[in-house]
Formats: structure tokens, sequence, C-alpha cells
DNA sequence: TCTGTAGATGAAAAAGCTTCTCATTATTAT
DNA sequence: ATAATAATGAGAAGCTTTTTCATCTACAGA
């Protein structure tokens, strides 16, 4: 149950707040700008600002539910933070994205990091390409 | 001289490009946002537009002269494309840019965009952290 | 060197995403 | 149920970037 989760996050349980962490659980796919956010709020017959969205999905990120992403073209992209990190691969043609972890790439970027001086906090990989879909025309 | 780089890429010899390629070839800092470039030109005493800044810039990366970066926080930076790839580490205290290539990870992010069915056609990886001096107090 | 024209420029407006303000409303502890 | 506190919605505003359009410039050709 939403309740919960935003309960044990220190949020208070608003309609806002369920609503669109029900869009975030239901949704087929992940990842969703606020605007996407925001259109199937509409959709669903809900009547809620967009800046509340905004709010909401701040408040979220800060709590750990969603991680926010920087997709290229620059406006922010949520998904529901599973407990796990990963990388995407982005198709330029369709907009199609695959997700994916790599030990070998994780373990070097500690390393680099470490041997740049650098206490790492956070890393960000994003490849762009075409995908098989779409270069089979 | 830096009129034969604008011919040869194609580009009218105009005093704003001159003026523009000369900062980002002149400056110690490798990478300039668009308002950094524009407050630079005010600083030399020219008179140049910012809708000007940007538009250079962004043929200047369409003819391969710069490459556009989108560090964390959304806004574009650009460099003096020097003919080789390389990433970027930055602090997030103090802003310090680091840069590095691996050849491991770039291996490996070729393996896995073929893997799952892609034609890479490019790839970004920027790692955040504090770096010694700032971690030094 | 002069000239015509395609292309470049500057100023201002507009666009697109995101945040802020503030009056109103909803939640929750008591 | 009440009071205190926090959240919301609408719209304004903020920021970066792009567009518009009238004016100006570079440069190929005469
Ligand atoms: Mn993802
Ligand atoms: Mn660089
Ligand atoms: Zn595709
Ligand atoms: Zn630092």
């Amino acid at each position: 149950m939403e309740s919960s989760e935003l309960r044990k996050a220190g949020l208070k349980v608003t309609l806002p707040r369920v609503k669109i962490l029900n869009i975030l659980e239901g949704s087929s796919s992940r990842h969703h700008s606020a605007e996407d956010v925001y259109k199937a709020l509409l959709d669903s017959g809900e009547d809620i600002g967009l800046a509340t969205v905004y709010r909401v999905l701040t408040q979220f990120e800060a709590a750990g539910l969603v991680k926010r992403h920087h997709f290229e073209g620059g406006h922010s992209v949520f998904e529901l933070y599973e407990g796990t990190h990963h990388d995407h691969i982005l198709c330029i043609k369709c907009g199609r994205v695959d997700e994916f972890v790599d030990d070998t790439i994780e373990q070097r970027q500690k390393a680099i990091a470490s041997e740049l001086g650098y206490e790492m906090t956070d890393h960000s990989l994003y490849m762009y390409g075409i995908c098989a879909d779409c270069r089979a025309k």
C-alpha cells in the first residue's frame, strides 16, 4: 500500500502523493518526465497542478523513492528507485530505453575516481545509439 | 590562425566567430558555458550578443570544432574538440573538472551496446565526487 | 576595387522546463 | 473536533536556449 511507503519516507499521505506514486508503480514504462506524470494524472481525471507534480517528484527523490536522470535534451526523467543502481542506453530514433549494470565498469569508475583523488558520490553513464528495431527500418 | 580553421569548417570568417574561437583556445579553463563565453567577450570589450554566442557555439559543434557536454544541473558546457574522446569527473564542492580515458570502460561500453542490439553513436560518462583539496577542508 | 547577394548579427521576444509565491485547503496530533 | 502545521493550485517568475526579423557583413564575381 502506498500510504505506508509515504509514511515511512516521512511524508504526509496526501492525494497528490498517492496518485503520483500509483502512476510510477503502475505504468508500463519506467522513465517518466514530470509532464508525463502530469498528463497521466489528467487522463485519470485527477486535477493536480503541474507545480505539485514537480514538488512531489523532488520530494520523492529526496526521500529516496525515485531516482532522477538527465537524459540528453536537458529535462529530467524520474523512475522508481528499486534499491539497485543501473545505467541506461537510449535509442535516438524511437526513444527506447534499456537498462544495464556492468561490474567491470563500476569497478573501473571507483578506481579512477580514487586515482584522481576524488571520493565519488555519484556517477551517470548514458549511451546513445540506434536500436535493432530501428536499424531493421 | 583561426581564420583557416573556420574556413576549413565551411564557416565565413566573421568577427564573432574569430573572437569566440580565441576565447576557447586562449583560456586557462577548458570547459565553458555560453554565459562564460559571453562574459569573456564583454570583458575584452567585444559587443557580441548572447544569441550569437549560442548560435556560434552550436555551429562549432556541428562543424566538429567543439564538443558539448551536459554536466549536472542541465545547462550546456563547451570545450574545444582536440580529436580524442575523454570522460569527466567533477567536484561537487568547488567545481573542479578532471578528465580521463579508460580503455576498459570504453570497450565494455561497446560490448554492452552490441549485446543489447544497439549501434552506438555516442556515450557520456560523468562522475561526481569531492576532490582531494576539498576533502582536506 | 566595387557590387550584389547569401549569409550573419543583435535586440528583443518567445519558448520550454522548472521553481517560487501566496492565499486557500487538507492532514494529523491532541 | 480543534489547532497547528504542512501541502496544494494557480499563476507569476526564473533560467537557459531558440527564434524572429530588420539590419549589416563577408566575399565571389565583375
Ligand atoms: Mn532506469
Ligand atoms: Mn573535457
Ligand atoms: Zn529505436
Ligand atoms: Zn573540490
